[in-house]
DNA sequence: CTTTAATTTTATCCTTTGGTAAAATATATC
DNA sequence: GATATATTTTACCAAAGGATAAAATTAAAG
């Protein structure tokens, strides 16, 4: 649940208790929790700014003034909200190694990444929320941190392109190009489950899915 | 202006003046318009509920109560601008025909939606937004109109898979895929912007992320 | 140029909302 | 089990926000 390891977002996502008190009693870790699942619920279906901290208590099962016993405020608590979020959806292009083939690679990022919209949703769809309204919060975020990965990762797949094990993509776009399908399954869930009836929930439509795109895309890109 | 040809949102999106008075004064006209630009930006950036009738009156030029005068409510205000926009998003995917080629088709389908995006961003934005957060308005639009529309289109998809024109690609996640991959381009522009300081205004960057997606994706589903 | 109708402004209302204060209760420590 | 600390509740508050009323102004029609 930390899972904040050195991007700059304004340090300490509850800083409150400024490193004193000896933290995280059994209650403080389990209701930290409810709010911040509830508060990503909320977030999700209203946004920053719609979200009320009313809503998010009551789905928390607490008082309002109870939740800001534990965030200080409404922005304190969307940044933790958000902060979690990056992390994990971070995570699976950090792992991209150009010591591997691209078929191998990039097949395990596109797994990861549709792995990711199944188990988080809720989660992507406040990202995708923050993004769209232009990242008010996040942009100081994406302009270092985001930026500084994303360009590691397209020279790793210069490289196979170079290497010839790849066809001539520009890795920008494909990164965002798997961004972009993987994450429609979770931000656009809605749409999806008008037209299909169906959710990623539903393990057979999860197979169907990730191999759909992955078929389309490898086929795609690979020599 | 008006784009508004028999989907089930309900009806008329500012009736108050429910059929009386000669309508569509010149000054009325031109208000409209400014009411409806400014608040697709403000819904844009801070979605239904977090948008307020004052910022969208500040960008209008107008007071409040002057804008209330145009829209009687922010829900019909909102109403409205979603109308418009969804009929110009959806117009594209109207067109696929099956007597043409699916290269010719689908290509045409996918430089379509990348325009779009070129052209109302913000519009995108308001509607990523709206489903991003469950489609609280949309839903039963949705679950009718596009539903058919798509059903329709999906049956063309899967003429030309039988014709053996196209690789075994299911018709649905072909559409999705197209969608999620556009609108990309719109709906995450700050994204793009923070990674590549480039967006689809700049004509090089529209034209090369416009072939670019061509290319994989035509590769991906072509015979 | 009146007279009528359309538009805009000013003043105001009520509700919601983020946030605080302080009292009350529960939990942990010695 | 008393004392200190952590947690929760109750009672509020000020600002923001959607909306209305009615007066004032502007435009249109005859």
């Amino acid at each position: 649940m930390t899972l904040n390891q050195g991007f700059p977002l304004p340090a300490e996502p509850d800083a409150d208790r400024a490193g004193e008190k000896r933290r995280d009693s059994r209650i403080q870790v389990r209701n930290r929790e409810k709010i911040l699942d509830a508060a990503t619920e909320v977030f999700s279906m209203y946004g920053r700014r719609g979200a009320t901290l009313d809503q998010i208590a009551e789905r928390a099962a607490m008082s309002k003034p109870n939740l800001l016993y534990y965030f200080s405020s409404k922005e304190k608590l969307y940044l933790a909200v958000l902060r979690d979020i990056l992390e994990i959806w971070l995570q699976p292009l950090k792992e991209l190694d150009e010591r591997e083939s691209p078929e191998r690679e990039i097949s395990a990022y596109i797994d990861q990444k549709i792995r990711f919209s199944q188990l988080y949703p809720t989660a992507s769809r406040v990202f995708a929320n923050e993004i769209v309204a232009g990242a008010p919060v996040l942009k100081p975020v994406l302009d270092s941190y985001l930026r500084d990965i994303v360009k590691k990762k397209a020279r790793v797949i210069r490289k196979w392109v170079k290497r010839g094990e790849l066809a001539d993509v520009d890795p920008y776009h494909l990164i965002m190009m798997i961004w972009a399908v993987t994450q429609h399954y979770a931000d656009f869930a809605v749409q999806i489950d008008s037209l299909l009836g169906k959710s990623l929930d539903d393990g057979r439509f999860y197979n169907q899915t990730r191999k759909h795109i992955k078929r389309i895309l490898m086929r795609g890109i690979l020599k």
